[in-house]
DNA sequence: GAACTCTACTTGACTAGACAAGCTTGTGCA
DNA sequence: TGCACAAGCTTGTCTAGTCAAGTAGAGTTC
């Protein structure tokens, strides 16, 4: 009754969740660089009594900042303002297609290749199966209203996604088919600058020494690898883009 | 006096927390494929009986979860498994000086340029300060084992680092002093390959159409821009690399 | 002085219960 | 038929207390 009231009175803001504020005055604080990097900050007993909320909501707080990296937590000792200097932001990585449909563009794709090769030594190890063994392999333009904006060229693992040759490419992207076979689980991936193949260059319609963005991308579930991709980007047409947001 | 004995017994693994049973639990049972994006998962309710601890527990299980992008919940609903299309990963922008330290290297920097300019129009907007005021800019080029790697282009606002050109750079590297100066709290990116510029080229030794990462920086610390670097890395040489772990 | 123990303080984790707020659904009334 | 309302589910959050485990420092013993 009476926090209802407090809360939502018209025009007010909505009071925030107490284990909000406290997170926010942590947050606000560090910020205005109250303790340095290293130092020693409230434990959850002041932090308690001085907002007169139970541990359980300061120590809700002090998690999350933890997790958000801003602070260190030693038990038996104490809580310390954190080392600022790898602050981390998510990269996310997107479905191409969903990509472009979300800037209002047209996506298209073009499969210039969808067979089953052998796969040779170093291409074995990485996808987890035999030398010589059989794996689905394809290579896709994907453009954006009729500009060609990725080269894709990935080998698959059969074992994990047999139908992966009579699926339509020109309808459904080869990771959303990927994703929804295995759920991605884990994967490594290289960023790097580099010139296109004479091959890439010709599919893409740049020329030869254009500098293209590089992203090779192995992707595994459970531990066992499902795909390996070579996605190459004119550089003059595509920018990874993100934000830090501590 | 129980737990002890059953959490610590010789050679058997300490037992996971509670909460981190059932978090695992669920992430396993979620890799297994048995709720498919989008459907309902099991309610706390259902979690606390199955697993006999309080809703607390299974909560903080849910609630890292959720934060980990692995599962939705909607209040009133229920949760969901996650669509998992865009899972993200931490990119993490070091500086680059404890980069090549920690890969066992030496690093050194050459600084090109270090003085104050007046701004023109397009940085005077993008450091918040007005037209023809003068910023400082730095143009440093690292190495590591006496190659080039980086060349580091930055404008500052001097407001927030008056002493800026006073740091001695091949001790120091800026982003490291900046960081001392004001947390990093926010920072947008830009991540591409480009043709480096011809003084670009001849700072770094590669030729004028040598594929180069170059990632473009804004920092901002309390929502007031700070510096402004154009990193140039030359393809080779330099690459991003990282990896996904839901 | 060195080694030990005890105490006080810290974080880590959990419980049982409570109230709030949001959504769905079914019931009964007009 | 259409609408209002209440029941019953869900998640969101908080409290007050408990026990456990790790650390640092003071004091004690040898």
């Amino acid at each position: 009754m009476h926090t209802d009231f407090a809360r939502r009175r018209a025009g007010a803001p909505v009071a925030a969740a107490p284990y909000a504020r406290v997170k926010q005055f942590l947050k606000s604080e560090l910020e205005r660089g109250r303790w340095a990097p290293g130092e020693l900050m409230p434990s959850e007993a002041e932090l308690v009594a001085q907002f007169g909320v139970s541990r359980m909501t300061v120590g809700r707080a002090l998690r999350e900042l933890q997790g958000e990296g801003l602070l260190e937590r030693v038990q038996g000792v104490g809580t310390f303002a954190a080392q600022l200097h790898r602050v981390a932001s998510t990269l996310t990585i997107r479905d191409l297609h969903e990509e472009i449909v979300a800037r209002g563009h047209r996506h298209e794709a073009q499969v210039r290749l969808a067979r089953a090769e052998p796969a040779g030594a170093a291409l074995a190890a990485q996808l987890g199966v035999a030398e010589g063994e059989h794996v689905f392999h394809s290579l896709i333009v994907h453009l954006e209203d009729g500009v060609p904006l990725q080269c894709e060229d990935r080998y698959v693992n059969p074992a994990w996604a047999p139908d992966y040759l009579n699926v339509d490419f020109t309808r459904i992207t080869p990771t959303h088919y990927l994703l929804q076979v295995a759920p991605l689980w884990e994967a490594q991936y290289s960023i790097e600058a580099a010139a296109p193949s004479a091959a890439e260059a010709s599919l893409l319609g740049v020329p030869a020494h254009e500098p293209c963005l590089v992203i090779v991308r192995r992707t595994m579930s459970r531990g066992v690898p499902i795909t390996l991709a070579r996605l190459v980007h004119p550089g003059r047409r595509y920018a990874l883009q993100g934000e830090f947001k501590p």
